[in-house]
RNA sequence: GGGCCGCUAGCUCAACUGGCAGAGCAACUGACUCUUAAUCAGUAGGUUCGGGGUUCAAGUCCCUGGCGGCUCACCA
């Protein structure tokens, strides 16, 4: 069909008719226009509309009212001649009509389509039957994923999988999904990240590697958050994050030229231009948009007490034994991630927010970490890894301790990685990019449930 | 988990202050040899999300449950 399309298409009425190109296609039916012993219908293929002209005196009386008994939604198979319309439509002129599927069930209105959230991502088949522009998100969705990879390979990077059932769910702090396996009397964790299997291939000697696939969060369902959602990470040894930085801008302009052939987007009625893309740490950017009088200084973001103060004095709530690290993570929150709509590198997050990464030697209180911005989005998080064993270890403590105090988020201890390091990780950055998140800047849609098929909702 | 909003025919939507549950498309029957939201004539189609209550009378009001949306919280 889109082969037929995009060959036909720019041919005139009268090429077409000395040429009687024979054509032999198949697909749904959507409209049927009867005139009593002529027909017209479109039938709808890989994406593609056309239309078809049925004649009895064409197919023949008993292969046209076997036509005439088809219904909308049934599936049907056309041969015949190209031609154009008194209107100048391209048309099928039939030879002969093949009945192929029978839909039993009718389908959704055809001029109203179908707009139903609830059946539309229930039933997503109708949706994709009804619903054009969505059909459109999810080519668009393979072509970025493509690219991104066509993009990690020119730079030497191997793709890899690692496992997503795990006896530790390391690698970031958040509740896991729960199994069990029978035969090894064992309960396994859903990853909630690839990061310590990834590394141990660094270990391993693999100096650039990446992984697209699932990672299952127990959480909160919310327009940015499904349980089950993809995750590009990559790693790259000898290098750091400043290094990611680079690299991911090259990556996002490069995948978004090629799928697009521009860089101007628009995202939730904002313009976003991903030409330049914008690094504050996250202290100059609480600074940066901070509301009214009062500007905090530096020092001010760097004690806990006022940290404590400004949080009460922006209306944000708190639990009385948070450290400052997570308190500036509060207020980094609400003064800045609303603003950041251009892409901006936001980079040094607390060393205690980030216990896999390193920190930075000028000052310990930060990681060398950065997260990157987009469409008030959160998209990527990065930083150079962590490699000393000792201080692994150490990080790990504190967050069993963090833990026992009843921290269902905290980090396990993985005794395995530990050792792993221990063998020697040459300095490495590592970055985790929210693909469901970076479709949605990239398609314009507001809800994550946009870009996956198959979103997950309570049974009905 | 909290707040707000929604759920009526297969689909898209009506139904005033509580007063016979309706239209278009889809389906079915018939007419029609260049239509394209085809047209014309006719037919059929309902647990108004479920359960309970108030009332002479409930899609509409009250209680309760389900599902969904938005949002806040949680959450990298």
């Amino acid at each position: 069909m889109r082969e037929l399309a995009q060959r036909f298409s720019p041919k005139s009425r009268e090429q077409l008719d000395k040429e009687q190109v024979s054509v032999q296609t198949a697909g749904r039916l959507l409209t049927l226009r009867g005139h009593g012993k002529v027909t017209f219908a479109d039938i709808l293929g890989a994406g593609e509309r056309i239309q078809v002209y049925v004649r009895q005196d064409r197919v023949g009386e008993e292969n046209y009212q076997l036509f005439r008994l088809l219904d909308i939604g049934d599936i049907v198979g056309v041969r015949g001649v190209l031609f154009r319309t008194k209107t100048d439509e391209l048309t099928i002129f039939a030879d002969h009509l093949d009945f192929l599927a029978k839909a039993l069930l009718p389908l959704p209105e055809k001029w109203h389509g179908l707009s139903d959230v609830e059946i539309r991502y229930r039933q997503r088949y109708l949706d994709l039957i009804a619903n054009p522009s969505v059909r459109e998100i999810f080519i668009r969705r393979s072509r970025i994923t493509s690219e991104i990879r066509r993009f990690l390979e020119s730079k030497d990077y191997l793709e890899v999988e690692t496992p997503m059932m795990q006896p530790i769910a390391g690698g970031a702090t958040a509740r896991p999904f729960q199994t069990f396996h029978e035969a090894l009397n064992m309960p396994l964790f859903l990853r909630i990240a690839p990061e310590l299997y990834l590394k141990r291939l660094i270990v391993g000697g693999f100096d650039r590697v990446y992984e697209i696939n699932r990672n299952f969060r127990n959480e909160g369902i919310s327009t940015q958050h499904n349980p089950e959602f993809t995750m590009l990470e990559f790693y790259q040894a000898y290098s750091n994050y400043k290094d990611l930085m680079d690299l991911t801008e090259e990556m996002l302009s490069t995948v978004v030229q090629r799928v697009s052939g521009g860089l101007e987007l628009e995202f939730d009625g904002k313009q976003i231009d991903l030409s330049k893309f914008a690094r504050y740490s996250v202290l100059e950017t609480i600074r940066e948009f901070w509301k009214g009088d009062g500007v905090p200084s530096t020092e001010d973001l760097c004690e806990r007490e006022r940290v404590r103060l400004l949080l009460q004095k922006v209306g944000v709530e708190f639990k009385q034994d948070e450290s400052w690290g997570k308190l500036l993570g509060r207020l980094f929150e609400r003064v800045a991630e609303d603003h950041l709509i251009q892409p901006t590198f936001v980079y040094d997050f607390p060393a205690e927010l980030s216990p896999l990464a390193k920190r930075k030697d000028e000052d310990p209180r930060f990681a060398e970490r950065f997260e990157l911005f987009i469409g008030g989005l959160e998209i990527a998080n990065a930083y150079s890894e962590l490699n000393d064993p000792e201080e692994q270890e150490k990080r790990f403590e504190e967050q069993v301790q963090a833990r026992a105090r009843g921290d269902q988020e905290a980090h396990a201890m993985d005794e395995d990685y530990i050792r792993a390091l221990r063998y020697g990780m040459p300095p490495t950055a590592g970055e985790g990019v929210g693909i469901d998140r970076l479709i949605m800047v990239l398609t314009g849609s507001c809800s994550i449930r946009e870009v996956i098929l198959f979103p997950h909702l309570r049974p009905d």
